[in-house]
DNA sequence: ATAATATTCAACCATTTGGTTGAGCATTAT
DNA sequence: ATAATGCTCAACCAAATGGTTGAATATTAT
């Protein structure tokens, strides 16, 4: 659970996989898709998804010769319950807090 | 902001880092005693402590020829803003969630 | 059958990372 | 004044990271 952990947070610590993941938060992707936004080789951007799968922030499927991108919602989860030990909610906006569920729950 | 991420992150992706953040959780602590129980050399733990604190994960105060460390909510919640993005809340207990809100509100 | 597309693999490279040791500085105790 | 304590610095090392290129594989299109 220690070594996920490590990998979860490891693979966050890169722009590139942070912008990755922002962009899945949109649409599912397959790897080129991904890619085309960067100036790095496709190979790199393999490897960041790679990366992403193993620690479980993201899902890979192969469909006939693309392979689909999606966020796994796991990863994320396992990250935050850890931090969740370290206040954060002590310093938190109550009030934007409060808006984001009152529009959130309709 | 963003290099602030990779410096958070990357800082939270080593398992000795956040068995120190744990620490201070329960309260501060001299570089020595942070030390203390684990096996690496006082050195070593130095640098991991400059890494927390550039994260503003930890804060550094000396005192004397001692330096105390105590933790710094500031890295945890911009990292925690940042993954609040990716549906930290969509399988959260809203319910408690919102009671939490209340009574802390008043 | 051949060509194009989608992705990965393998070998390589420079830089970063996490660790070591030994010396160096302040600060405090004797 | 001298010694001990608390911590950092500097130089070094092995391993990991993020990137490259070129070849390989599998699938689809012509």
């Amino acid at each position: 659970m220690d070594k996920n952990l490590d990998l979860i947070f490891q693979a966050l610590g890169d722009g590139n996989r942070r912008e990755i993941l922002r962009m899945l938060l949109e649409d599912d992707m397959a790897v080129t898709d991904v890619a085309e936004p960067f100036e790095i080789s496709l190979a790199a951007i393999s490897k960041h998804l790679m990366i992403l799968s193993r620690a479980g922030l993201i899902k890979q499927e192969r469909r006939g010769r693309m392979k689909w991108c999606k966020l796994d919602p796991l990863g994320m989860k396992i990250a935050s319950i850890w931090m969740e030990g370290f206040g954060q909610f002590e310093n938190v906006d109550l009030e934007a807090l409060e808006l984001f569920i009152k529009t959130e729950l309709t």
